[in-house]
DNA sequence: CCGCAATCGTCCTCCTCGGACGGTACGGCT
DNA sequence: AGCCGTACCGTCCGAGGAGGACGATTGCGG
């Protein structure tokens, strides 16, 4: 049971497994799909390895399915419950990290063409609109006071990133970043 | 002169040296660091080891230094100017990612102790604010119109973003999502 | 009963990550 | 001048992440 470095992708296993109970890591991946992996995007592939190295971590274990798909279905164990419990209570470690290929686009428009920052903007207007639109939608269907189901609380805080995204698209986009500013400072 | 996959990362070296003109690893990691590095991280090792995969592409074209310290001077070659600015001007291909421990922590909060999703509001809005404070800080040194110069506008939506954080945890502390949704619909 | 599409699992290759380590320059002290 | 500490700079390496290719399984419609 050698010790391992336990990584942001970790913990999403362990996390979900200690949620929803045992797990296949297709039931994993489409947990994650339409939850933490809206705004964090973890590849499937891990979503198979990783319960492996968990499993042998002894913060996992792990039941094979003998006929027809080969299938493993994973339940998390006392060390694995307490593994993540000690994360979640400790002091947050680093930052958030925004990855944005448009951002990195805007920062090095002077090396494009005049009208490219144009076009970025409005193309990010409309990428972010039809992401609010999404998720609203999704917000919609818990009912009238849906702020405080867990569940969607996670979604509260990506809505609230794009709606300030957006603004600031929009903001490029109409030549009033100085506006943008004056708002910002009024609200807080 | 082998194609090779372009990533974020080739990009901001490109990019960079585009916008700085010729440099050596060590100048990429400092004008990263003070630029596009404050909201998405790349490790220095890749600073190194990605302008050589740039130049085998016929991107870049490299110059060694022979005496005293052995240190390497990049410049962009046509091929790689033309590269980047295609990337710039091609609609955008990916959606932002947010990667945000904290985020991973709430979503997760059940597991964890009852009191333990008050003192993650605690940190994050401490954390947000020295974060804050710091880029204001910046921003302020560039005079009283400040939005307008290019080299801050990536500054200005990682502080719409800050602010849009700082406003969630606060709701959240406070235990009033509902009335961050009402302020986010009224300001829509 | 067959074929086809959706579902599910594995593999492979290149890239990312971040820390360890080692070399180089420079200023201060004796 | 020579030594030493420290900041500066460059390289390496092992583990993990990314994501596409591909193969197997299942169930449905013909």
């Amino acid at each position: 049971m050698p010790a391992v470095r336990l990584s942001p992708t970790s913990y999403v296993v362990l996390g979900m497994i200690a949620l929803r109970g045992p797990s296949t890591p297709y039931d994993l991946k489409r947990a994650v799909g339409h939850s933490v992996g809206y705004f964090w995007h973890f590849p499937h592939a891990q979503l198979y390895s990783e319960p492996e190295r968990l499993t042998a971590a002894g913060l996992l274990t792990c039941e094979t399915e003998t006929e027809g798909r080969r299938r493993k279905t994973y339940s998390i164990t006392p060390a694995g419950t307490e593994a993540l419990q000690s994360w979640i209570a400790e002091p947050s470690d680093s930052h958030f990290q925004i990855r944005d290929p448009a951002e990195l686009k805007l920062f090095f428009n002077e090396v494009g063409a005049p009208d490219d920052v144009a076009r970025l903007a409005k193309g990010q207007i409309e990428r972010h609109e039809e992401r609010i639109a999404l998720y609203e939608s999704m917000v919609a269907r818990f009912g009238p006071e849906p702020a405080d189901n867990p569940r969607l609380i996670t979604l509260e805080l990506g809505l609230e990133v794009e709606y300030a995204t957006l603004r600031f698209w929009r903001a490029l986009a109409a030549g009033d970043l100085a506006g943008l500013r004056r708002r910002r400072g009024e609200s807080a």
